[in-house]
DNA sequence: GACTTTAGTAGCTGCGTGCTACTTATTCGC
DNA sequence: GCGAATAAGTAGCACGCAGCTACTAAAGTC
């Protein structure tokens, strides 16, 4: 086995490239989500950016984006995870730097709460983060407890199931829900009850997963292409 | 909403951090997995390290790992997606610049390939990347075709069986295999038969997916923590 | 011709999920 | 008070998918 080039593993001593930081922090709102966005100069019309900025001395990129979202928002993000790189390349390559998107979730919060559908006032770069950002929530959310995050340490289960739907962006059917939860020994109830409002009043649960799950399930073909 | 810190959103102009792009490029090997090395100059014993290297002007991240895989093994990765970004922080932080990690998958190949029980011998960065490299590739089974790629055009249904047995690291009971195969309409069969070896002639498939599964499948509780 | 080896299939079982339809418990309007 | 409205919570059917055992089919080996 003839051995390679090794040349490029060393990064050139002069000019290097600069990276940065992005956070695409969702929070929900009036059943809808919302991304945390600072406002920007622009030229025209209203333009806006998500938190963004070069980790400090020392700083993990975890912690460089945690920091962002407290900068910005004034709390700490309630779950968060990495999620991609971006390198210019397309046309609207702003300066051909390199970013690191991260998403992460919270609750309510201070700052600007974009709507996801005005997201075009974005950059492209920043635009494709954001999308990227969604896709990885939907997808970690069977694996990590996000939804619970949001909540009071005493939820109710129909305001559990509104965060998923929320998050998630598509309704739940809710004998389905309940059923899945039960059978994933996640919840437990507690004594206390809500009755604010009118109906029947809601038993309040706590998150405190007991046995895990084998998680075995076998080949999927999910494929499309 | 009061409007925060803007101030960090620009990279400072003096010191610019660097990164690389690393490349974790799988391929089975007798059974098992084995990752693309090239051999490094250790001080007492044996080193290895991914490819590695930095972008040239105007290229893409994913065009660079291409070429990295090129230059190593002499052939093109089957399949390859980015998988996360490390940068320094622990003791053993090189350097304390920025790695960019791929995953890919290729059939055969030049080069060394070493196998996952030896990646001790990476750096402790490197064995993040190659980590998160086999967690991600075999989450995106179900929905890429990347089994195929390491397979002829023609190939049995054994064949493609034991693929995915050595991607995925356990094996597969082979009638809901096949079962599964069948029902994501993924695969034709054709006239050719294989007829080498001892027991009975074994049918050649295409990889013909014709009508994509809806993939409803609804709320999944799979968290641990 | 019996044995071994590999390919391929049938059918039972159980679980998870979507669904419709129901019961229970409260507030609101009169 | 009493029914309507509203919300929480449950029962049970249907169906598809996955694991499993056990079988048949077709070749080579001795």
């Amino acid at each position: 086995m003839p051995q390679r080039s090794a040349s490029s593993r060393r990064v050139p001593a002069g000019r290097r490239p600069p990276f940065t930081v992005d956070v695409a922090a969702f929070s929900p709102r009036a059943r809808a989500l919302g991304v945390l966005c600072q406002g920007v100069k622009g030229r025209s019309r209203e333009r806006w950016a998500l938190p963004s900025g070069v980790p400090r001395s020392g700083e993990t990129l975890e912690r460089c984006a945690r920091r962002l979202v407290r900068e910005v928002a004034g709390a700490e993000p309630a779950w968060m995870e990495q999620v991609l790189a971006v390198a210019g390349g397309k046309k609207h390559a702003t300066d051909g730097g390199l970013s690191i998107g991260f998403v992460a979730v919270m609750p309510a919060g201070e700052g600007t709460w974009v709507g996801l559908g005005e997201v075009a006032a974005l950059s492209a770069r920043q635009r494709v983060i954001v999308d990227a950002a969604l896709v990885a929530l939907r997808t970690r959310m069977d694996h990590a407890p996000i939804a619970f995050r949001l909540l009071s340490v005493q939820f109710t289960l129909s305001e559990l199931q509104q965060t998923y739907e929320v998050l998630l962006g598509k309704r739940l059917h809710k004998a389905s829900f309940r059923r899945a939860l039960q059978a994933a020994y996640l919840v437990e109830p507690t004594d206390e009850w809500r009755n604010e409002g009118r109906g029947r009043p809601a038993q309040f649960y706590e998150y405190a997963p007991r046995k895990r799950r084998v998680a075995r399930r076998g080949v999927r073909f999910d494929a499309l292409v």
